[in-house]
RNA sequence: GGGCAGGUUCCAGAGUGGCCAAAUGGGGCGGACUGUAAAUCCGCUGUCUUUCGACUUCACAGGUUCGAAUCCUGUCCUGCCCA
């Protein structure tokens, strides 16, 4: 399968340089994206690049991911309003390590495939090179006019908060990457978000301008959600790749809870599902939307490619058990704490030593010390405004007292906070 | 280096001596409705606190005043213009 057609029609290219389909019918390719090495776990936002390189392995070519070792050092300016705060060395070497953990699941590596995926990080080449060579040798290359007129630049430029010289060098560093890794690697490609479609430009140009080369690069939509808010993002922040940051079951929530409007885009970029499949999932889905055929598939798919067929499996058994209309708590209580443990895996679980069941406390004051809520005005807040359950019952009054007898097997409680966010308090 | 305009709570943005924990909008969270959706409506949104209230905030440090986000002095930072 063609890469480009394959892409274009999952809504995934954006912009692309002329000859770039061309260039990939001609041979195997070797492209590259870059990663943003600024936590030790990537995030579903990465998700889309990592897609693409998937995307280009099976289509036979080479992939490259660089993790941004030195551009991390620096912060792309790229549409954002502020700087953004700088990283110290020992942090980004230890994201950078745990970043090239995760990516080595999602491609082949193995060296006896031709086009075999390789990991690179452009601290190494970077940290050899003097600042002088470097404006030198590259910056000459480019004209400051040529920078400025970036969209991405002038919206600094044209705000209020200003652009230091550091933020303005990225998308030198980074076109320096571009040429670095052609005339190393001979990778002719590069992708990304189309956020990036000028810092890329750049790299096109210096291949060209320096080296005389022809390089090739398309980017991707950036994802966005109907009402426009930030894509990747729950309640209580990013949706992490690395499950102990966010469980399975809180993942495969992600996506279930995807909009409608949503689904449809995310049904096609987020998973391998072939385009008479998918068109019939769709079709399906727009039959009745309440049944979220797509939801629910989305969830599986992208579940299953990230944590594996088992993880997808419990955290599929959590939901039902906690949500189906039919079961829901009335189950939970038949069940033994080992039975009632693996059913709700993935749920947020808190140990609470036993002895504070004898001391009668009022809800406000356990939930506060269970470390369900950060205070005790916090959790007082919450359920004045119904918005607590315990054991699937909502509670009604703050000074509810917390006493054996609100345990669901002689053991543990559910607790419910919001509608979508389960605890279950463990007493040791 | 000179001139001008600024730095307010998550963001935008009012406030220019007491009625200010600070309008309004956005965002976030919660509730009702529903399909664990969208739209809509309602509530909460500095921290702690059962109520009263206490404490910390309006760039930073001092000062004037019974009382300052608001006035004065200095410092730092940003934008624009000039050099």
């Amino acid at each position: 399968m063609n890469l480009i057609s394959e892409l274009r029609w999952r809504g995934m290219i954006q912009d692309i340089k002329p000859g770039t389909e061309e260039q990939l019918q001609k041979e195997m390719t070797t492209a590259y994206i870059g990663f943003d090495p600024t936590a030790d776990s990537l995030h579903v936002g990465n998700l889309v690049p990592i897609m693409l390189l998937v995307h280009l392995q099976r289509a036979g070519h080479k992939p490259l991911a660089l993790v941004g070792g030195a551009t991390g050092m620096v912060g792309d300016p790229s549409f954002k309003a502020e700087e953004r705060k700088m990283l110290d060395e020992a942090t980004l070497l230890h994201n950078q390590q745990s970043i090239k953990a995760q990516l080595e699941r999602f491609l082949d590596f193995d060296q006896a495939k031709p086009n075999y995926a390789e990991m690179v990080n452009n601290y190494d080449w970077f940290k050899g090179i003097s600042f002088l060579s470097f404006i030198r040798d590259v910056g000459k290359h480019i004209t400051v006019n040529y920078m400025m007129a970036k969209d991405s630049v002038k919206k600094r430029l044209e705000g209020d908060s200003g652009m230091s010289f550091t933020e303005f060098s990225y998308q030198m560093i980074q076109g320096y990457d571009f040429y670095h890794l052609y005339n190393t690697m001979n990778c002719k490609m590069q992708m990304g978000g189309s956020d990036q479609w000028g810092n890329i430009v750049t790299g096109t140009e210096l291949v060209r301008r320096i080296g005389g080369g022809e390089a090739y690069a398309f980017t991707c939509p950036l994802i966005k959600k109907k009402d426009g808010t930030k894509f990747g993002k729950s309640e209580s922040g990013n949706i992490w790749l690395d499950p102990a940051k966010t469980t399975p079951y809180q993942f495969y929530q992600f996506w279930l809870n995807a909009d409608d409007e949503d689904a449809e885009s995310y049904i096609r970029i987020f998973t391998f599902i072939d385009e008479p499949a998918v068109n019939s999932l769709i079709a399906e889905h727009r039959q009745d939307q309440s049944k979220r055929v797509l939801q629910k598939r989305l969830a599986q798919e992208v579940t299953t490619f990230i944590h594996g067929e088992a993880e997808y499996e419990a955290a599929l058994k959590t939901t039902e058990s906690l949500f189906s209309k039919n079961a829901g708590v009335d189950v939970l209580k038949t069940m033994s704490e080992e039975q009632l443990l693996q059913t709700l895996t993935g749920v947020d679980v808190k140990e609470v030593p036993a002895a504070a069941l004898t001391e009668q406390k009022d809800v406000v004051t356990f939930l506060a010390e269970a470390g369900i809520f950060p205070s005790k005005g916090e959790a007082r807040k919450l359920i004045q405004g119904g918005g607590m359950s315990m054991n699937g019952q909502k509670i009604t009054a703050v000074d509810q007292k917390i006493t054996e007898e609100s345990l669901l097997n002689g053991k543990n409680i559910l607790f419910q906070k919001g509608k979508k966010n389960y605890y279950l308090v463990r007493f040791i």
